[in-house]
RNA sequence: CGGGAUGUGGCGCAGCCUGGGUAGCGCACCUGAAUGGGGUUCAGGGGGUCGCUGGUUCAAAUCCAGUCAUCCCGACCA
């Protein structure tokens, strides 16, 4: 059946964008039960609430509500991005393999890098990033220091294929990122520009509303040798973060570095071969011969690359950190041996294998340093050695951080017990240092007549996640509760008995007078009981709520309601649109 | 890639194992009526090659094989 309020316009400001919408035309299909496959709140309610819906794993439609909560991302991100000097581009993202020859990663970046050939049998990929394409444009259009420093950003669709997709817009293969390079003559010059970055960030995402931490970071497959992530917190998040309490330092735990508890073993006692049956993991081991789990000496025996063989040492009550031990190999990825390779290598069953006397490098965790001596296998099926001692009964070839901080270690920095917590990594800088710009052959003219290469940095942020941590950030029991700053629309307006000529004609006023000032309201101009709208209202989450009724209209009144806090004001006809604008102000100014 | 599970109308599910025989329920959708401040009620209606392919059988959603898709866990605890 025909609204009565069809005959109310879309209203569009200026420049053609909808600042009025009604919500009967808009394919806003709300859900009452979310897809079985939805597994997070903030992927069950973007569902349910009708911004998205899958099209395949990871990669996903927006509909009209949820691209315009992604519009607001992106022009914050925007005005932040030209705020802080940068310029904005549009990369293509079809790129030429012969880019990633050049810089390394057609081999380097691994089965997550789709890559496909054109009709000419010429290799192509999907840019995951855009590194190589904008080293090669500035090589071609920089030459003189006085070009620089240029930072160039984009707002444009990635793909990683990614091993394991989930959580809707949170991993994606598709998603949209915003990616910045930055070009400098020089390692100061380049810090100034990540400092910009850094700062253009936190403003990012303060704008955004949300509780973020900056962490230092593990540089990852991009490469480079300086990073932070800027991690929204949430329990849900896939990345752990250590926190020090004491002096603020704050790490990825890939990162995370802490000088752990344990207990010394003795030095120049003698070396002892005991019979330890049935003892294949720590825990038995330690139960057996009634010893600290952290006088263990695990030795995992891995292949670099899955070729060379490497023996990591590590104390037994803490785990190995397989992105510490990969930068300890220089970058070679460590593949944990299997049990067969292991007794071919080393010639014995797993859990017996011994540092003592072997063949292959050894790389030892700091904490062996401290621990001096300690259990280790034996290098025969159940027999472990007691009293090994570092340096006097096995050599190592270094001492590395290896371990996985645990929650409650001491702070490398201070000593003050870390905490762990969870969070959504929603940007990342990183100073890339030189690397591309020599791969690809960028240089420029210094003021002396030296060519030098240009000193890079990279910034991303990823749009569709920073959405998703929001929802999962600001969300309760019947919806999303967005911030003003990205909320799809700012009001909602309810008339709750359509057929009712006062009603109808109140809010078709009141939609006028709010969208003349430039509010963004969604008017709900179904048909449909009150309870309906009020559910649905909840579950999209605009921050302002307006109810216009035979009721409160009989008293001149329509009622402004707060999905945040929830509370209820009632506000005379002729004022609300003037309230209403206040309200959304005093809202979007951050906090 | 390894392990586990699931695939039945737009969404959520039952039916399958354990008896192979006209495909069901709730929500949503369409029509009509009533209702009208927190997912309203009644009546009527439309919509499904039961993921796909093959096999067994007189007969397959159901049994068998393969395949595709989706989700979960893992891919580090020697």
């Amino acid at each position: 059946m025909t609204s009565i309020f069809s005959s109310a316009p879309i209203r569009l400001d200026q420049h053609g964008e909808v600042l009025g919408q009604r919500f009967s035309s808009y394919l806003a299909p709300t859900l009452k039960e979310a897809p079985a496959e939805a597994e997070i709140v903030s992927h069950k309610l973007m569902i349910r609430a009708g911004l998205i819906r899958r099209l395949a794993a990871g990669i996903y439609n927006y509909l009209p509500l949820g691209l315009r909560s992604l519009r607001k991302v992106e022009r914050i991100i925007r005005g932040e991005m030209n705020r802080f000097g940068a310029r904005e581009v549009l990369l293509p993202a079809v790129q030429p393999a012969e880019l990633w020859k050049q810089s390394g990663r057609w081999e380097k970046y691994g089965p997550e890098l789709l890559r496909f050939k054109d009709r000419h049998e010429r290799d192509f990929v999907y840019g995951p990033t855009h590194e190589e394409v904008i080293t090669d444009l500035v090589k071609r259009e920089v030459r003189s220091f006085r070009d620089l420093p240029l930072n160039l950003f984009q707002i444009q669709t990635k793909f990683r294929d990614e091993i394991r997709p989930r959580f809707g817009l949170m991993r994606g293969r598709e998603f949209i990122m915003k990616d910045a390079y930055s070009f400098d003559v020089d390692d100061a010059a380049a810090e100034l520009s990540y400092q910009a970055m850094y700062e253009a960030y936190q403003n990012i995402f303060k704008r955004c509303g949300l509780k973020f931490a900056a962490v230092e970071a593990h540089s990852g497959a991009i490469g480079g040798n300086y990073s932070h992530e800027f991690m929204v917190l949430a329990d849900s998040g896939e990345d752990a973060i250590a926190f020090c309490p004491a002096c603020s330092r704050a790490a990825n735990l890939e990162k995370a570095t802490s000088v752990y508890p344990l207990t010394p073993g003795p030095t120049n006692a003698p070396l002892i071969k005991k019979h330890t049956p049935n003892c294949r993991h720590v825990p038995e081991l330690a139960r057996f011969l009634g010893v600290e789990e952290a006088t263990i000496i695990k030795s995992l025996l891995f292949l670099a690359n899955g070729q060379e063989p490497v023996l990591a040492l590590i104390p037994g009550h803490r785990e190995i950190n397989l992105v510490k031990l990969k930068d300890a190999l220089d970058g070679q990825e460590p593949v944990l041996a299997s049990p067969e390779q292991a007794e071919k290598i080393m010639g014995v069953p797993m859990g017996f294998v011994t540092p003592v006397g072997a063949k292959v490098k050894i790389l030892a965790d700091l904490g062996l340093q401290r621990l001096k001596s300690g259990v280790a296998g034996a290098g025969e099926k159940d027999y472990h050695y007691l009293n090994a001692e570092v340096n006097r009964d096995f050599q190592v070839h270094a001492f590395m951080d290896l371990a996985t901080v645990a929650p409650g270690d001491p702070c490398a920095k201070c000593g003050a017990p870390l905490t762990i917590r969870r969070g959504i990594e929603v940007g990342h800088v990183f100073k890339l240092g030189t690397m591309y710009s020599q791969a690809l052959g960028a240089t420029f003219m210094g003021p002396d007549g030296q060519e030098s290469p240009l000193v890079m940095g990279c910034y991303g942020v990823g749009l569709g996640r920073t959405l998703a941590a929001s929802v999962e950030q600001n969300h309760d029991a019947d919806g999303i509760i967005w911030p003003m700053a990205l909320a799809p629309f700012q009001v909602a307006l309810l008339p709750l008995q359509t057929q009712n000529p006062a009603v109808a004609e109140a809010t078709a006023s009141l939609f006028d007078q709010l969208t003349s000032l430039g509010l963004e309201v969604l008017l709900d101009d179904r048909d449909e009981r009150p309870g309906l709208k009020f559910k649905d209202a909840d579950l999209l989450g605009l921050p302002l709520r307006v109810t216009i009724s035979e009721k409160s209209l009989a008293k001149g009144e329509v009622e402004l309601k707060n999905r945040a806090d929830r509370t209820v004001s009632m506000s005379p006809l002729n004022q609300a649109a003037q309230q209403l604008q206040d309200l959304v102000k005093a809202m979007l100014s951050p906090m």
